[in-house]
DNA sequence: TTGCATACAGGAATATTATCTGATTTTTGC
DNA sequence: GCAAAAATCAGATAATATTCCTGTATGCAA
């Protein structure tokens, strides 16, 4: 949501990243040094005074960040979502002690590790939708998963596979060899396949998977 | 870079993906039907109108856009590096055929959909390390799960659940009554459990699940 | 301490945006 | 095709943001 609160503090946080004051960041934008006072953020009566638009354009424009990074300020502040995500991490393990949760389910603490997500490291990744039943009990029917065709492929990782012949699955990696592949499937009730090393077309590691 | 012209086409496009005109975008957020108007974007002496924030907040919300997706409306038109990146899409079953992929497994062609990765859509997002082989065959030691406390949770989604023991689980919910909690395991070798609604603290649901 | 620059509160003047109103054009529904 | 609704334009007014001004406080250097 964008609100009046985060306005204002992403652009405290614009003028404390480049050690500016508000009026000192308003200078810098050519704007007058008062219109970004605190005093004026919120009028006489009680009603919020909100920045123009032309005035945060000209802020972004002096100080050299990019709308991505007034962005994440917004995000900081404001709930809104994160476009370049951290989230914190912690292992299944641990998750049972007190202090990482709050309530609601919600992390707390400081225990938490601070990982990017997503990592698709891949402008060449895709996705694709999952359909029947032979994938379970690992994917269900309508369930998205995110390809990287450049990601390495080693043993135990869930794969997509295309043979020669056109055929398109989505198996786990057995076994691999310098002239055979064997893939498996992740339903018992499907048999293990095993492919002369031509006959694969390529294969492509699943990165990520909505659930 | 913030220009008059990208807002203008963000806002644009705005309506147009919600299947507005730029009145009905207007009247939908409670604004003046004649704010928008193309007529007004420039006054008579050339001097350009920007919309007001507060105005922009008012459209964002009232669609129910995000604001990365207002981001995203502004990169397509103003040269605005983008924020969430869009991948091609197709289901399992079209992949078959000819005409997705190169041969390198790079998907090509006209016949993908773009959707855009990821949507996590919740700021409280964390992520867990799966610990041990109770998840098998879903998830492995290692996998690394996104949990969204703040999603809805329905019947058959994986979660995590938490009980006022302190219990962190990773299960299937199977059923869910007024009273009553069934998670199940993934691994078969493990039963199924039943918990009182109070003797659960809270449950997430698994939103995405690194390979 | 004094002089100077900056930050910021508050008020008044100015500039810009939103709203209101009426007319014209376009779209929608029958 | 016709009537009604919506969209748009254009001008005037109301509301709001910015600018300009004064005054006070703070920090810094001589």
């Amino acid at each position: 949501m964008l609100t009046h609160r985060a306005i204002w503090a992403a652009l405290d946080g614009l003028a404390e990243r480049y050690d500016l004051t508000a009026s000192g960041l308003a200078r810098k934008a050519g704007l007058d040094p008062t219109t970004f006072n605190r005093s004026k953020r919120i009028s006489r009566d009680g009603k919020q005074r909100w920045p123009s638009t032309e005035s945060i354009a000209k802020v972004i424009e002096a100080t050299g960040a990019s709308v991505p990074e007034f962005m994440d300020l917004l995000s900081e502040s404001g709930g809104v979502p994160r476009s370049t995500q951290r989230i914190p991490l912690i292992g299944l393990a641990q998750a049972g002690k007190d202090g990482f949760f709050d309530d609601a389910g919600f992390p707390t603490g400081e225990g938490w590790e601070k990982v990017p997500f997503p990592e698709i490291g891949d402008s060449q990744a895709y996705a694709l939708e999952i359909s029947g039943d032979s994938m379970l009990p690992v994917y269900r029917d309508g369930d998205v998963v995110i390809v990287s065709p450049a990601a390495s492929v080693r043993r135990g990782d869930r794969v997509i596979a295309k043979t020669t012949q056109g055929e398109v699955m989505c198996k786990l990696l057995s076994r691999r060899t310098l002239t055979r592949i064997e893939l498996a499937s992740f339903n018992p009730a499907y048999p293990e396949r095993g492919f002369d090393v031509q006959d694969i077309a390529w294969i492509a590691r699943i990165v990520w998977a909505a659930q």
